[in-house]
DNA sequence: CATACTGTAATAAATTATGTTACAAATTTA
DNA sequence: TAAATTTGTAACATAATTTATTACAGTATG
């Protein structure tokens, strides 16, 4: 998964904004997102992982924020769902005897830690708290 | 093609524009790129379709810049080679009863179409001649 | 007229993303 | 303590997308 990480873990994450006081289970917040809930528990995984969420297992379990969602930008969603956005790489090796083969990577990775950088401004200037509230 | 379609693109134009005054075959760009030949005659019709790109076929024939390097722009081959950036959208439908899933979607538009436009004025201040220059 | 290209279609292979099934372990509630 | 519900996770299956290959008609060059 790599397209609709964000996607998702933002929508699980607005869902557990809306009740902060409930465990939600993953069904619940499949039936939302219209996806498996194995998919599900598994984006909580990685949030866990990144401690913003906290889970309970057995009956009546769930997920639930762990720290108050005017504390959690997208920003950091952002960077636990992409290592970081870009615009591609050549997948294959190219040809290190071409003078552009060998710096294109680099080149390009350049351009893109650059837009990586506004990206980020953008997204921590907007918190969860913030996010949510538009619904 | 959607990840690598920018990347490709930039360093066929990067070629083109090393090599301003020759004709390049889709075999030696492929030999830079370490890509199928195929493929690059593929981008190069998109570039083409777009003008900035002229091609000759027969022998000798290939690709080459029909405008100069410091008239084009990142931003309009991003353009070419992407709808446009995001973090992307849950693939399935949400459900339409949730206040959240109905609103979605909605909300991570704005959110990058915001993106986007931070984006495009960064390449927009890149020329093709400067990113080439690089090299 | 032989050669070396483009353009494009059709198809195949590889990769990545998404979905499903299954089940052990945990927790609640009765 | 037993039944019910839920997480966590692995293994596998399917679908979608990307990348590669083959093939060949058409075109310019020499």
């Amino acid at each position: 998964m790599l397209s609709g990480k964000f996607a998702i873990s933002v929508h699980i994450l607005t869902l557990l904004t809306k009740f902060p006081n409930d465990y939600l289970s993953s069904e619940f917040i499949a039936g939302s997102i219209n996806l498996n809930p194995v998919l599900v528990r598994k984006e909580i995984a990685n949030l866990k992982a990144h401690n913003i969420v906290e889970s309970k297992e057995g009956k009546n379990g769930g997920a639930k924020l762990s720290k108050a969602a005017a504390n959690i930008t997208l920003k950091e969603i952002f960077e636990m769902t992409f290592e970081n956005i870009g615009l591609g790489y050549a997948k294959n090796q190219p040809n290190p005897d071409c003078p552009v083969g060998k710096k294109i990577n680099q080149n390009l990775d350049d351009l893109y830690k650059e837009m990586n950088q506004k990206i980020c401004s953008q997204l921590e200037g907007i918190s969860l708290e913030d996010f949510s509230a538009q619904f």
